[in-house]
DNA sequence: TGAATCATGTAACTGGTTACATGATTGT
DNA sequence: ACAATCATGTAACCAGTTACATGATTCA
């Protein structure tokens, strides 16, 4: 369903189905993905629908290619869509339903080397998106200078941000815990004998 | 593809598709939801590819019920998943989607109260979870007297706790900015005329 | 010449939701 | 008597993914 209002939103400059996968990587990704041949889908149903227009570009020079726009009823139902209280879709996060059942896992130190892995991922995300902000910074000075559009943009990018980076301390405050139970206190350390390595 | 895994994980206590249900809803729902038809259509699939098995608990007292529990070759297909490199679903953040568009909305205070709700609904959602960890933590004391699966349940606990309070005070920054942009500071304004209220 | 990219699309499938049907039990 | 809850299931539908087909253009 959302995916509908996120195409909306973005042909309010006029593109092609190609070119929105594209910005789909570039910006939305990180709060919402899509396919082509899902983007393709959802913009002939949305025109079939009234929401949206195209015009063929004739293939001056390059393969043919279909241009869509918003018009008047497909913005409308784009505001009405914003005016609705905050929703919600289904968060669904794999990882940390494999750490919940991770004591099932045979391997001891399999916990530690999974938070690890983790962490590196998180990194790297956070990285990208500094990488956006640093770059959306730099041409436009600061908060008040932007334009309403990239003040909206740069909420939801700070939303990212701030995100990662609390997951990335989740990670470290975790590996900490993970060791502080694999070497106990050796003062009150309880006869457990099952074979401990070493 | 994950639910499979969830209910091998969860199946390690036998329980019926109903009360599994309700073990949805009080302990992974923060992460992975489900709804019962789809529990119940997966436990029957898994139960056809022999990795749990099920039993018809004689009505005594109280309606037909199966209980459902793993066995040798659920176990071993749970470990292989938990042998994986952390998996990530896809993760899909309607709000931030609807505030990334808010500047087409006509309503100039749109941002405002859309996070302000926001707020409420982070709000709300750390206490839930605060609660779960007052709960957990009351019985058992510290960290290194838990057993190893209430330890794993806790660091994913932890993930959103962290990443909760995260949003809140993304929040919370949000809106002070957005209030900023609102009342720009008078010594510097731009003669901007475009029918400002008042 | 051949691989990569641009560009659009179709078909089959999957995971999940919504709505509905059924019937027993418990509590008011 | 009636509503709520326990308990299991079916059917229709929807959003989204994977795989595949097609053909032109660009670049090594």
């Amino acid at each position: 369903m959302s995916l509908d209002y996120i195409l909306l939103g973005l042909l309010q400059r006029p593109t092609t189905g190609y070119e929105l996968k594209r910005v789909f990587d570039g910006t939305t990704r990180y709060f919402w993905g899509a396919e082509l041949s899902q983007i393709y889908n959802t913009l002939r149903r949305l025109e079939r629908e009234g929401l949206l227009v195209s015009r063929n570009a004739p293939p001056a020079l390059g393969p043919e290619r279909r241009i869509y726009s918003t018009n008047a009823q497909g913005r409308k139902r784009l505001r009405a869509w914003l005016a609705q209280p905050p929703q919600f879709g289904q968060e669904r996060f794999t990882y940390l339903a494999q750490l919940f059942f991770m004591n099932a896992s045979n391997d001891r130190s399999r916990t530690l080397r999974f938070l690890a892995d983790l962490r590196v991922v998180f990194r790297d995300r956070l990285c990208a998106l500094r990488q956006i902000e640093a770059e959306q910074r730099t041409p436009r000075a600061t908060k008040s200078k932007m334009t309403n559009e990239e003040f909206h943009r740069y909420l939801s990018l700070r939303a990212g941000i701030v995100t990662m980076e609390a997951r990335l301390r989740w990670c470290t405050e975790s590996i900490t815990s993970v060791r502080e139970r694999m070497t106990p206190q050796p003062q009150r350390r309880r006869a457990h004998r099952k074979g401990a390595k070493k």
